[in-house]
DNA sequence: CATGAATGAGAATTCATTCAT
DNA sequence: GATGAATGAATTCTCATTCAT
């Protein structure tokens, strides 16, 4: 309680919204959370949207300041690996930012949403011309690299879901195996042991059967 | 429209639920989808949380089912390949259902709640007995197992957040990458080109001044 | 259930309304109550209020004509005691009426509130009459007549809130004892044991600090 | 209008559950009887049943405590006078505190239902263990002691009903009547000129005519 | 700085009732 | 008869926000 109320705020907000949602998280929960009444709220924030967008301008703008500062030198194989290595830390030191982050862009009204929309694509553009250019060198071996992207990017964000650093891993370590099932699912030759075809046909009739159109 | 009433109701619920999340979902929103005024919506649905536990008990009852039928026979690289197939398939066809069951659970009232995560719990058995299992016999080699099986499970249900049918890939040919990711994650060798004790290093000291704790 | 449908409709009509009085009774309890649907409902009765209606029109009417049989002929002393006999047996045979009658008048709608209000007046009529007869003959000695059939009114109607037939007391019984009370309560001669004076301004004084104005 | 809004709001939740009972008064009702907003209405007062859990907790918390100074000594015939005079005075003095007491206990919920109910049997336990204690001594000759007891406070709480201060009686003279009529209901010695056993039979015989079972 | 007071709009849900079939 | 479908109006209560003090 020796935190300043403007800091107490924002504590809330990021605790609140990355609990409950922020469409699940009144005003008055950040007032009781805060320890102020909600008229007083209003003097540390502007709206509860501006305390959304807040979390994530400075959430994107970290990942992006840390990418910028990582992930444009050295071989594409070095870059994701830095790449990676900073999401996971990143997500395993500040899970509620990232939650956030990850969550609740489609709270956002259209104009901020645009602006952190903005920066997340800046953002995916550092890993996605990693990969771009791992592809091209021949680095790496994938079918369709935006799906990597994507595959990659969701393996290392669930992080924040789960990871407690009172756990067996340190961030550290967990960041180290990241990296590696990270530049294994880039460098996939097709030799894994595939379930044969008629398996595999199996498996679509029965989604099929379950989950009718 | 020529869609009955009822069934156009749990369509609203469906699409809104997993567009706009179940606390940015109002009734009125439901009611105007689904081509109801919001009296006669009531007239089909119980409350608005019923809709929701609906949903999310059909999508994991299914996913259940599933797992039953094809995880439970063979080696455990079978039925780790099986489930992911699955599992992939699943998010891939219906997308709707899958991200409203993964994103929701926290709107969902205790009681429920209680009901789902057990469901959930259940399902997630298959998988973490399979690894368990695989790293027994030595197929697997993970440190953490039920790590594994975390990422294992963000990184397939990620799916459901960006697949397109109508992108480069079917959903058999996602699932058969998605398989191969997930056997080589399980059987990481370590001998993946770690980066240089110094640069893991510099990048925990980047992240230490970006996120000071 | 061999009852038919529209008796069914009175009689939960009749429950609901003496147990959780008019406005806390909706037509789905009704519904349920009688086995029926909503709509079917309406197949049994006008509107809600003329359920209502019909329970104290029926309950009014059947005091009035028992009044008009025995209230008009002997001595005022004998036609209060049949009066109260009959008041008596009829709340404890019919709680249920009698209760509604007494307690649901200010639900009605203005003109049905005449109507009943008439009725009651009517009845109230036998009673008042009786005492200013008595008065005038002498038979009775009360200071305020009006005050006098209100309170005997209250207090044998107070009979359907608690009387039960399975306790100490038959009906007949009960209706004795009342007659007895009423009788008393009309001959009062001010003989009784007084407080002393000092002792009623200590009351009033009570009264006045525990609920000032 | 000088007065403060909470005290507005108390007020009008008094008069209007008076007047229409619980369910039959709107939060709509109380806000335009407070000259308020809804949404200001809820700024002072908890809920609606809230407002009616308060009154009934102040009715019933003064009436026993003034039970409680006034009904513990003396001898039974005393304790009967004081617990009466106390309890028509305080009706005469505040008729829609008590009526609403009276009459709306099955408005409240469970839990608010039970906390009243057991202040409620606390107060009449003063008046049963006076009536009691008569018996035992010989000043009062009733052959249902509980009988009594209720037959009394139903005659006596009629008062909040139909008792106007500007009419023919004051408060306080309309009180020594009622310790009149309850001493005498309570030594009733049989003496009344009973109706002869013929009549009592007829009105038997019209009651059960009247109203069948 | 801080807050009590205030509010229009909206939340989810129920109301009594009607009507076509 | 019986009912599923439908609804406008009302229910209690909360929303995010403003403002005078």
């Amino acid at each position: 309680m020796t935190e300043p109320a403007g800091r107490r705020v924002r504590t809330a907000a990021l605790e609140l919204f990355a609990e409950r949602g922020f469409h699940g998280t009144g005003i008055r929960d950040l007032a009781q959370r805060a320890g102020l009444s909600t008229a007083t709220l209003y003097h540390y924030m502007g709206t509860k949207e501006d305390l959304l967008a807040e979390i994530m301008r400075d959430s994107m703008r970290l990942l992006l300041l840390a990418a910028g500062q990582t992930g444009t030198f050295g071989t594409p194989t070095e870059r994701i690996a830095r790449l990676t290595q900073i999401h996971v830390l990143a997500h395993a030191a500040r899970p509620l930012h990232t939650r956030v982050a990850d969550d609740e862009i489609r709270a956002l009204s259209a104009p901020v949403r645009a602006e952190i929309t903005a920066l997340r694509d800046e953002y995916e553009d550092f890993w996605q011309s990693a990969i771009d250019d791992g592809v091209t060198s021949g680095e790496f071996r994938v079918a369709a690299p935006t799906v990597a992207r994507l595959a990659l990017l969701e393996m290392c964000s669930g992080v924040a879901r789960w990871y407690r650093p009172d756990g067996p891993l340190t961030a550290s370590e967990l960041a180290a195996r990241y990296v590696e099932m990270a530049l294994g699912l880039l460098t996939v030759d097709g030799a894994a042991p595939a379930l044969d075809p008629g398996a595999a046909d199996d498996m679509n009739e029965l989604v099929s059967e379950l989950w009718p159109l």
